[in-house]
DNA sequence: TGTGAAAAGCTAACGGTTAGCGTTATGGTT
DNA sequence: AACCATAACGCTAACCGTTAGCTTTTCACA
């Protein structure tokens, strides 16, 4: 898996690299609706189908770390401390996530996705898509189905906190808020594993299944 | 506003209702991607460009009673009985809202939406406004400011409801089994009124904002 | 060096959506 | 009764994201 990447690879992935670079900066420039696929295929010289065996959508091509952003979610459960509990994890991931948030270039990039009703929407359901990521792994750790009607609706107001805190002027605080209000008392039906002795389901979990 | 509609208004209604039924039909027959616009269109008897100015899109012709749907939740909780709890009026209004689910018309409907992925796309972006619409009246009922955390992420969590309950093998049970999880200790910051004694704000909520 | 496969390319199209512009019907006003 | 502003509808032609089909280049490995 880790092995050296050869070549081959590392052309592919430098010609993705910069594909996304070139279509960033002309995003920024420009606007998202304002640059059309030909033109960035064109400006990164590559041709347009090259484009779409790299990317899925023109949407994916700006949020390129979508992918990265679930995992880091995943990787906050599963690889959280020892007698941390679940959702002392997730603040603390979010606490995180939010920081980022406030770096220049996340900003800007922000705003560009507020201008665009096109990015606006994929955003949301990236949010989504890490809901039931998140429940999976959950469900995992608990030893519940992943269907389980707790852990959706757990994930589901976590997830919450994206946009919540995105539109928040005081972004840190509504992380905070939001978990504040998931109390020892708020899970009440059979699932104490949520607040309880942490990692106690050993069940290991193989990553997200991606697209 | 409730004036009879003149010849004008009844014509357009009648357009616009031919167009959703013809397109309904066949994408019944046929499924939601086989079918073309511009194959509604001439079902329909009407021009492509009258088509759009009926519909701002294609999955809106099949979603055509969404705008009704959030109109009767906003619907649940400014008219809901005195002295009952916003939490208890949402509770019963989700407990109509999957009893309708049940219909034979809507299964199959829902069947329609599962099997399309715009579709189904389409129908959690509603979700999504609907959760702005509640927030704003939750708000308003409550006089808090529109962007209060503790009501978007009561709004969120609540809004949870409607895939879970889609989802879900006993769609009830799921319903008050997310509502059980709504305990008066949950909102714990500084809006009891929450669960208290309902219907205290007066302020009118003067319906959503149509696009 | 040869070979199979992945990566990249070209052309052409498909399907949703919109712009531009013209025509007709309707409702309200003088 | 004549009239005008405007809403509703229509036609044509395109734009834009995306994909299919097929060829060419590039690399890994024998």
């Amino acid at each position: 898996m880790t092995e050296e990447p050869g070549r081959r690879e590392r052309k592919k992935a430098a010609t993705r690299r910069h594909i996304a670079d070139t279509a960033r900066e002309m995003f920024l420039e420009r606007g998202f609706d304002a640059v059309g696929i030909r033109e960035i295929a064109a400006a990164a010289d590559v041709a347009v189908t090259t484009l779409f065996s790299h990317f899925p959508s023109k949407e994916a091509l700006a949020f390129d770390e979508g992918q990265k952003r679930e995992d880091r979610l995943v990787q906050a459960v599963t690889g959280r401390a020892p007698e941390q509990s679940i959702p002392d994890a997730l603040r603390e991931h979010f606490r995180a996530v939010v920081e980022d948030f406030a770096r220049p270039a996340a900003v800007i990039f922000w705003r560009l996705v507020d201008d665009s009703p096109a990015l606006r929407e994929y955003a949301s359901t990236m949010w989504q898509r890490h809901e039931d990521a998140l429940t999976a792994v959950i469900a995992a750790e608990l030893g519940l189905p992943k269907s389980s009607t707790t852990c959706r609706a757990f994930s589901h107001y976590v997830l919450g906190v994206y946009p919540l805190a995105r539109e928040s002027p005081d972004p840190m605080a509504a992380v905070d808020e939001m978990f504040d209000l998931i109390t020892p008392g708020w899970i009440e039906i059979d699932v104490s594993g949520f607040h309880g002795a942490a990692r106690s389901a050993p069940q290991p979990y193989h990553g997200a299944e991606s697209s």
